[in-house]
DNA sequence: GAACATTTTGACCAATCGGTCAAAGCGAGG
DNA sequence: CCTCGCTTTGACCGATTGGTCAAAATGTTC
């Protein structure tokens, strides 16, 4: 039973990721009130009061949650190299986010949610954290059109078109399957081809 | 107190519209669960019993707002002509769909928040009446490309973009506003920007 | 197997939820 | 004035909510 630097045995590790996944489960298929504390427990297969000796609060595991994904949703734009090639790393940043909204969509609908009803939990962050990188890697955008090797056109707003048409794919999946009916079984590769094509026309000079 | 042809009198219509409008203001910010009867009587001055006598219960609200607002949601859609200019008629339901999310943000939210968590209220629609509309007028844009009046692309993951990237500065304004800073206090005018030329470049021959 | 810390649980609590109901308030017509 | 139908309300209900707690179960260590 030792502890290790991060203060945790392996048993507690392992129930904490269990409580997680459920919790991810329920917050991003109900939103953070729509979802109860019995719910998240029945989903990772335990009693409330043992769910509430690892965590102390429905809100507490809310938080953990978001916490842990700000770092990992915004890390495709920090990969963002200013050394590499303009086009060739906007549309593989393109292609990072829109895998991710295959990948990852419960995690994607979760940070839908929270902003959509005020990022209440995490806008200090939005504020602080995600707009410096934003503007970073926006002046290298920026640069690169100066430069003449894109398209001139705003950078942040392009960085916005980005998230939007890609989050879409995972956010409105039940719109876009419902529209697209049936028999498309795989939106994800025809939304690559016309994302791909949609950037470049609107960027490759 | 004369019953109109829809059955109501002036003051039951007027105050189904002060219920709507505050329901409106509470469900698009908290979502569905997430809203109370208590909040929406609040919001709309009036007592909890003294809503209910005019509404049956808290989910015929909801689903009254929802059935009201998916003709209008659509209706730019709708407008789209086959016989305009094929540049033009799509530039317009861009800047239509835009001003929407400027004018009607808490509907645009309340949409969002609906498809987000499943669409389980007007799933049926999503299938029956926005699927064959959107068959429809890909067919349209379709003919446009074929005809050589426009770019070639995907028309029905082109409208999901218009969609999704007009939608995005209703539903996620706070994230645009936070990455954008203060110094941007209204950041309508350069998303129109952005979007025109984006769509112009992706589409004019 | 005794002693100890960790984990799990059933029972319970106050607060809040959506919704009901009988009674009171109210304006218009006679 | 009285009556009649529409509107409004305080009090209340059972169900569900997030969270607590003491006790039991389950390791772990010697």
């Amino acid at each position: 039973m030792k502890d290790n630097p991060a203060g945790q045995t392996r048993i507690q590790r392992h129930k904490i990721a269990t409580i997680t996944d459920a919790a991810l489960d329920v917050f991003s298929t109900h939103g953070f009130r729509g979802s109860t504390v019995d719910q998240i427990a029945k989903a990772a297969e335990l009693s409330k009061p043992n769910l509430l000796y690892y965590f102390p609060s429905k809100e507490a595991i809310h938080t953990h949650l978001l916490d842990n994904l700000l770092d990992i949703w915004v890390d495709p734009l920090r990969q963002l190299d200013p050394e590499g090639d303009p086009l060739e790393e906007i549309l593989t940043y393109v292609r990072r986010k829109l895998a991710m909204s295959r990948d990852m969509p419960r995690e994607s609908r979760l940070f839908a949610n929270e902003v959509l009803q005020g990022a209440q939990h995490i806008g200090d962050s939005l504020s602080n954290f995600l707009k410096p990188l934003v503007d970073e890697k926006a002046a290298v955008i920026q640069l690169w059109m100066d430069q003449g090797a894109l398209k001139p056109s705003d950078p942040r707003h392009l960085i916005f078109s980005i998230w939007s048409l890609t989050q879409h794919y995972a956010d409105f999946d039940v719109q876009v399957r419902a529209v697209l009916g049936p028999e498309v079984e795989d939106p994800f590769p025809e939304a690559e081809d016309y994302l791909i094509t949609l950037f470049s026309r609107q960027l490759k000079v």
